[in-house]
DNA sequence: TGTTATACTGGAAGCGCTTCCATTTTCCTG
DNA sequence: CAGGAAAATGGAAGCGCTTCCAGTATAACA
């Protein structure tokens, strides 16, 4: 039915060997015979089976990536960096889309083990030990984007440093009531951070001499409905804050629907900073920290590849660098 | 090196086809021997290869998604509806992001005849009758969503009712100066969806006897600046509009920044209506009509599946409704 | 011209499955 | 308990490649 390389070697006259060599670029081949073999793969728009080759080179010549991708609006710009690298390798990319903590039991126990794939890259979901172990035994290489785990190559962000950060930019400002309002500290995902962002938060106060209240660390479901419900119960607060960190833009957005609900306006009444610079922050004029999200993307694929071509590479950390972004929410 | 039927066979005491059998939920397989084998399974841990067994079954059973995901949030909408589906399936899922059109044309050239798929999904990429063509040669089910092509099934949005819908609810709210800024009605990605709502524009001005003022209609390259940027030219006309139509939320948002520029106020200055109905619209009050993103790709994979199950299929279409939902930037 | 090193080439074996066909086993029936 | 139909099983062939090894052509040299 479909055009093999027999098909080939007999057109050209040759051998499956020889139509194979030069699929491959291998040098001993005579020139002529090159041309001749390249004129009949012409001829029969042949085109080689990726199964069969993948099959016969014990390589599946794929990698996969879970992710959260579609809860966040960040994850889809990690994705880009994922995929625009990956399209430029010889490998092709095949994607689980994480939403439920039972996705990820699944993803987490069958991907890695059922012979699709030569690595895999997961975007900011921590794996336990137990995971890790089992992956092992498996000798399948890994890959964390945001996310942790020792034994494991990984790129992240300082996300304790964007807290701080964060935090300082308000206290420069002159702020003195800070609160944060983030996912919960510890959730099913085992998201890390709005955790480590509060650690930021947290020795940003504490190195300028600032006391910690409890009541101004709100936590619940990510969403921007969920973030405007905290941001209320803080303004409701006998001595509100004057300045809201949000451990996302998403986040952000649901504190600036808070206000304006109530007529009070950022900086003036309230500052209000986020983290991600999402797509709609510049627009909002939403002050934010910045974090690569892209290069992340490409960073792991590269640290992915590398693993694949020598596993024997101990595991590498690489922290990419965060950036403050100032704008009207907070300066005004 | 990896265990293979081979092992399992041996293990339990049985012929390889035994165990396929069993693999294959083959009833003429006697209860006690199944067992036997699930044992051997179970105790070698035991996964069969995808690629070997695709190489027997002449299938690849993965589909391939070829789309400009990362450029519009609509496209991630679509895409998990993609992804979802497919997950509920054998198949596997490997995606191709297109942001170039020479991109598009290496993926409309290769990914058909690659050999690596079952099936393909394009989504808002409208191909030519050339790339149809060539892909009948191939024999390679083809699903378009949010495209346009008479050979090809597909699952589209009324867009010319999109645009109809828009322009009638501003008409009913007593504007008779309505403008339209959009994406090229021609433009090099083939995006069709400019053009149709164009169309309803025209349609329901005609209907309503309102002149169609070519003025009006202000069009350039897809994104928030390039709207904003056109936005004022709009207002900058000696007779401005009262209200405008965004071909897409992203280009409402640029209105609304032309605005707010100007210290002007939606709706009571000018009225504003996007498409989408995105994330972010909610949040501003955006005004705009709503179409199903996420069916759509849901649909999509199952026509496809369908497709590949039986190629005898003749090519069908299937119309998804647009939804308007009015909110303050038209209704105050 | 013969000899030998070197460059090319053909094709069998093997990758890990599914499936078909032949063979063996089990189960009825009389 | 024999005989035959039905159920269960084993394993060869085949999916389309790569690669290794053996063999053949070519070139270089004495």
């Amino acid at each position: 039915m479909a055009v093999t390389i027999y098909d080939v070697a007999k057109r050209a006259g040759v051998g499956i060997g020889t139509v194979s060599r030069v699929l491959n670029g291998s040098p001993q081949v005579r020139e002529e015979t090159r041309q001749r073999v390249l004129a009949a793969i012409e001829e029969l728009n042949y085109r080689p089976s990726p199964i069969a080759q993948r099959l016969s080179l014990r390589k599946t010549l794929t990698i996969a990536v879970i992710a959260p991708f579609f809860t966040r609006p960040a994850f889809v710009e990690r994705l880009r960096g994922v995929e625009a690298t990956i399209a430029e390798s010889e490998y092709d990319l095949i994607v689980y889309n994480v939403e439920t903590t039972a996705k990820r039991d699944a993803c987490f126990h069958e991907v890695p083990l059922s012979h699709k794939v030569d690595g895999v890259l997961i975007i900011s979901l921590s794996p336990s030990d137990e995971d890790v172990a089992r992956w092992e035994a498996a000798d399948v290489p890994i890959v964390l984007i945001d996310a942790h785990h020792p034994a494991l190559s990984r790129v992240v962000v300082n996300d304790m440093a964007g807290g701080y950060m964060a935090t300082q930019h308000l206290i420069e400002l002159g702020h003195r009531k800070i609160a944060y309002i983030s996912d919960p500290l510890v959730n099913p995902f085992n998201f890390t951070s709005s955790r480590d962002r509060y650690q930021g938060y947290r020795q940003a106060l504490a190195d300028h001499d600032l006391p910690f209240r409890p009541e101004y660390h709100q936590a619940g479901e990510h969403g921007r409905a969920q973030a405007r419900a905290l941001a209320h119960r803080l303004l409701d607060l006998d001595d509100p804050p004057t300045a809201i960190f949000a451990a996302s833009d998403t986040q952000a957005m649901g504190v600036l629907e808070a206000l304006r609900e109530r007529g009070l306006r950022a900086p003036d009444d309230v500052a209000v900073i986020g983290y991600d610079d999402i797509e709609v922050a510049e627009y909002l004029g939403l002050s934010t920290i910045r974090q690569p999200f892209f290069e992340s993307g490409v960073i792991g694929v590269e640290l992915l590849l590398k693993r694949i071509d020598d596993p024997a590479q101990p595991p590498q950390r690489v922290e990419l660098p965060v950036e403050l972004v100032a704008r009207q929410t907070t300066t005004g």
